[in-house]
DNA sequence: TCCATATTTCAACGAATATTGAAATGAAAA
DNA sequence: TTTTCATTTCAATATTCGTTGAAATATGGA
């Protein structure tokens, strides 16, 4: 992962709103939720929730497909991996007694996966 | 970990310069280093260091203390750890088999904590 | 004491961000 | 095909953010 990636993931969880959908998903796990039942969740203007969405999948950190009429949001659980790696990147200067780093969610090996 | 803490440090990691001088401090460890060292490594001028660093500690991810006339700065692993565990909370609804959150870095037992 | 070094404080400025309201699109139901 | 539902697009606005320059503070050395 490359720091501009890394700025941009950050950034995209950096606000109150996204934060709170990222979690969710997180929770939701590869099934996803979806725009309505996440706006209903949180109390967001559709439109509002639409601009977050962007800036989550913008960094990488989630995907969307369609299902019908919704939309349906999913995290994307190597984003997160990637990005922990590298704010952990040569911890303590690799001293292992001090420092170790780790990966920090797995996504599931069953299900499929989908593209941005 | 608190939603407001976890956006507090998330922002303040979300910057360029932020987050070079964060990844510098957390290679270097415990010891940390001087503002006048990251100074010269990322080529800041002094007074935007110090709105960073402001940021940076203000979000509890890393430390001062004087040393002579050098500001000494170092990295907070806890708070690392602990955004880690918020943001992959309940992962995948704690389905083991898809999931595993993990602690990030771990400071080291040897040296004595600094406080802020 | 006087000077040099290391860092912080303060005010100002342009750039980016989050939210809103109104209108548009896409898909399913009547 | 007309209507309804789910979501997105667009323009406008207030707020926040990052950097700069000049000046202040704190420490150590001559």
């Amino acid at each position: 992962m490359e720091q501009s990636d890394a700025v941009a993931a950050l950034a995209a969880l950096a606000q109150d709103n996204r934060l709170g959908v990222y979690r969710l998903l997180v929770q939701a796990g590869p099934d996803g939720l979806s725009a309505g039942a996440i706006a209903d969740t949180l109390e967001l203007a559709p439109n509002t929730l639409t601009f977050h969405f962007d800036r989550l999948r913008a960094a990488g950190l989630v995907t969307v497909r369609r299902d019908g009429r919704s939309m349906i949001y999913a995290a994307r659980f190597e984003t997160m991996n990637a990005l922990v790696a590298y704010l952990t990147d040569n911890c303590c200067g690799g001293a292992p007694e001090q420092c170790a780093p780790v990966a920090a969610c797995k996504p599931s090996a069953k299900r499929s996966k989908q593209t941005v």
